[in-house]
DNA sequence: TCCTTAGAGTATACATACAGTATTCTTGTT
DNA sequence: AACAAGAATACTGTATGTATACTCTAAGGA
């Protein structure tokens, strides 16, 4: 099977293959939350082994992405709602610390590498472009603050920070303060305003939280 | 080799053993940081094949705990010293915002939990007893805080922990105060303090601070 | 003498075979 | 007809073989 087709990968990239595919399934809900993952046939598509599958399927589970069951299948970490709370605490404490620190230390070559993303997230049309493209933003003001335990743990708020906004598009579907919001938190970084950019972080995770409490209340999960 | 010696391990807790064991050495620091580990050696001193010793590798390289160079054999993490500052800015955050939470949020399961591991704590005689402890401690307080994403967080921050005090024992050796610390921390939040806790929490690791300093001052690394 | 390079040796990354368990389908009984 | 028990199936966990990539050593050339 393995060498059945594919340009024959070098060796050492064909779990990273596997990881990259199967997180963007699981990101872009294509595999629905509790959805099993059969290894084999995983395997069977990408022309390869169980092996590699399996070490992507364990790195997954270390991120949270995918919930292992012993002797069962793995499945799609479920979007629980009761974990909706400290998720967005999370959010909210990891947005102010890395904006705090990023108004603090960033350097000239950290700006322009923030625009950079800025401009991409401008440029981005559809729902998911806009959700890969602030992730990338905040992981690039994260990047600023030089805490590499922040920027870890943030990026992996925004990663189910992706789900919800799929699961909710209308909470990012017009999104015309998105934008000036970021606007705005850029500002306060560039100036080196810590109290702004922190107060600023703060109303970006408050405008997600009232939008998705308006849509559960328009579109109940029951 | 693997039907050799062992009481016939039950099917799917052989990654949990190896993984337990490689975490345990590397914490107590019988593995060097920087030493590489062998997957051939190690499955054969556990009289098991080299599959689950490579799945607990993966976990444990997902934790942190070892590096994976590709195509070569996996190190332990190195304690590195430009490490240090974000290290000891997270440990102070995560310490203050569960300890914030416990104090909010705790019931009375909760206390009765802490005050188990509390006891447990002045019991240790060892260094590494008494990190553990802390460690089983502060998880506790965090457990109390409800959010999971905070105690993950702040117990990998523990486990790095453990091995700067095991680097540096004198850090932690007469430790007099870490207990009177421990006794203030938890009437604090057993009295729903919050201020009071967050306070004290932000006092633990600066003595955490000025110890490590002042250990390094007195041996440097070099 | 030092740098480069070729070859042997070793250990990882992947493939595959086997064993054990969970699920499902079938069959018999109430 | 509904439920239970057993068999068959399917997929996971483990073991081991194979090929590739890296390291180390040594020899040759500058």
């Amino acid at each position: 099977m393995p060498g059945d087709e594919g340009p024959r990968r070098r060796r050492g990239e064909g779990v990273d293959l596997v990881h990259a595919l199967l997180r963007e399934e699981i990101l872009d809900l294509v595999r629905a939350p509790g959805s099993p993952i059969d290894e084999i046939h995983l395997a069977q598509r990408l022309f390869m082994s169980r092996t590699p599958v399996r070490a992507a399927i364990v790195r997954l589970a270390s991120e949270g992405l995918v919930t292992v069951l012993p002797n069962r299948s793995a499945i799609v970490s479920t979007v629980d709602l009761v974990n909706l709370r400290p998720f967005l605490e999370a959010l909210t404490l990891m947005h102010r610390v890395t904006a705090r620190l990023a108004a603090e230390r960033r350097t000239e070559a950290d700006l322009a590498a923030i625009r950079v993303c800025q401009a991409r997230f401008t440029r981005a049309r559809s729902v998911r472009d806009r959700a890969i493209a602030d992730r990338e933003l905040h992981a690039a003001i994260a990047g600023a603050g030089r805490n590499p335990y922040y920027t870890t743990l943030l990026c992996r708020l925004l990663d189910e920070e992706r789900r919800l906004w799929c699961l909710h598009p209308s909470t990012v579907d017009p999104h015309p303060e998105g934008m000036s919001q970021h606007e705005a938190l850029l500002a306060a970084i560039t100036s080196r305003d810590i109290a702004q950019a922190d107060h600023l972080a703060q109303a970006h995770t408050l405008h997600l939280r009232t939008a998705l409490a308006q849509d559960l209340r328009r579109h109940p999960p029951f």
